[in-house]
DNA sequence: AAAATAAGTGAGTGATAACTCATTTTAATG
DNA sequence: CATTAAAATGAGTTATCACTCACTTATTTT
């Protein structure tokens, strides 16, 4: 547990940056704000300048279009994501065998569902920005999909050669934990009722080591 | 087999519509096209019309606003998608006892998973609307969710008392389905690379009968 | 404290996009 | 074919919104 506690990166980047005005963060956090709230484009610069007490004109001193603006919000963001994504798989991590699921899917994915907790605004405004912008997705996912694949396959493989994971494709088991994560999300994203968040939590464990646990019922059907 | 097939509600309403001119048809169209492509805020009604191949006027002959226009493209599916979630558990479906999770699993969610591929473009639009409108959300929500959730209850707790699926509270079992539906969807919404749509699907009902399949890991833990 | 630099302001501007309406085109009817 | 009704048109109107800029206020430097 002496790994680094997961926080908002968003403020963790405004309340360590020391150049910034006490009104540029206003215009940041009220910006994050809103384009959660409302979306981005029903999100007019006025509206931000409302929220964040500040003039129109002072919106565009630091960023140059609204745009820009979005971007800087997500900088922080994208920028910690990919060491987030590679942990736990560099070096010692990955040569280290897991004893069991359950200290696999722990190990993995307890530091990915705190960093989505922390950042669910940042998310919903990431997600807008993919659901419609063809090539920023592909981008994206250019990026971290292959890692993904490649070094958690490594662990999979392993634990495939050990019998303590279910002897699916590769590719089947990583869609269906990410399956449970993005759901977890969208109930955080879209504030979905009867959700007791901390106890939600631990069921996501549960659930993806038991997808993984080897059994009987393992075959594919249908094919 | 014999249960009715699935179909793309939209493109149903728009070809069984006799009093409706082709022109409008164009225009319904080119609309879901573009909402689902670029996003709602992000299509002009100019756009529309050029897509569609007619004057600007002619969007505004039958709908009086852009977001008429939206919800009439909107009203097939949730029209018909309250039925298909109802589905199955009607009258008989509900008596007659499961022999098995797989039989469970495939009844509950061949229909959906049809009805959900059939409808990806509308379903990208709703969930556009869904995000950052907070009132239609819980409106929809409020008239889909403790119908599923009662009527999956009962089938559910008929299986426990069975001992063929796993002891968890029934809110969890549900939200880990849906999450795989949802990762699925959110699959072909985003048009994710790597994707054999018709072996997924297969994938899907696998994955969902294993969560649900009782074992020795099935305790919640970290309470 | 004067000068210089940076931060903030808000009225103003141009562009865009939703929506209207007088007119034209097409289709239906006798 | 003439008349009437419905459908379609696209130039025009209005409102909003992203963005600018001449100016004011605050902060730092000398």
């Amino acid at each position: 547990m002496e790994r680094p506690r997961i926080r908002d990166y968003f403020q963790q980047d405004l309340s360590q940056n020391e150049t910034i005005t006490p009104k540029q963060r206003a215009i940041l956090q009220a910006s994050l704000d809103l384009f959660a709230e409302k979306g981005f484009d029903q999100t007019s610069t006025s509206d931000i300048a409302q929220r964040a007490g500040v003039a129109e004109g002072t919106v565009y001193r630091r960023y140059k279009t609204k745009a820009a603006l979005r971007d800087a919000i997500l900088a922080p963001i994208t920028a910690h994501i990919v060491p987030i994504l590679a942990s736990d798989f560099s070096e010692d991590k990955l040569r280290q065998r897991y004893p069991s699921l359950q200290a696999f899917v722990t190990a993995i994915f307890t530091d990915r569902v705190a960093f989505a907790k922390a950042n669910v605004k940042e998310l919903k405004v990431i997600f807008e920005m993919a659901a419609f912008d063809t090539e920023r997705r592909e981008q994206i996912l250019s990026q971290i999909a292959p890692k993904m694949v490649k070094q958690m396959g490594s662990v999979i493989n392993q634990l495939k050669a050990d019998h303590l994971i279910v002897d699916w494709p590769n590719d089947l088991i990583l869609q269906s934990l990410l399956s449970q994560l993005f759901g977890y999300l969208a109930q955080l994203m879209l504030e979905l009722p009867g959700t007791e968040i901390e106890r939600e939590q631990a069921y996501l464990i549960t659930v993806m080591t038991k997808i993984l646990t080897p059994g009987e019922h393992d075959q594919i059907t249908g094919q």
